[in-house]
DNA sequence: GAAATGACGCGTT
DNA sequence: GAACGCGCCATTT
């Protein structure tokens, strides 16, 4: 098994973070144990504080039990939160309530973010 | 090379 | 359930 450079790891998570569908949610560390890294959580959040892509869905990844990462106040949980309300989810707090009733979403709507 | 930092997670209190 | 503390991991100071 080939190790994966630093660079590499990067495009991996922004590419599983690209395949989050419209409507669905992520936690960091769901998508860390996906690509591998049991603990990576924060290996995550790293590659996305570093992303340039315009279009990718970082929205859609979220700290366990749903909340947002940023401080709240802060410029990046407003953004954040204005871009999941404009997918159709709503709030509580941090805590963000998946609302969606197409199948594609069934998925985030039955997801446990830390499990 | 040690200490601090951060878009994290989880058990305790 | 909120606040706190500690463990994890990579980067920065």
């Amino acid at each position: 098994m080939k190790a994966l450079s630093a660079a590499e790891l990067d495009r991996l998570i922004l590419d599983a973070t690209r395949a989050i569908p419209f409507g669905g949610l992520r936690s960091y560390g769901s998508l860390a144990r996906q690509l591998g890294l049991p603990r990576g959580a924060r290996r995550v959040a790293r590659a996305l504080a570093g992303n340039q892509d315009p279009d990718l869905p970082w929205h859609r990844v979220l700290r366990a039990g749903a909340r947002i990462a940023f401080p709240p106040g802060s410029a990046g949980f407003a953004e954040q939160r204005r871009r999941l309300i404009a997918e159709g989810h709503r709030f509580v707090g941090a805590r963000v309530i998946a609302v969606h009733s197409d199948a594609d979403a069934l998925d985030a709507a039955l997801w446990s973010p830390d499990r």
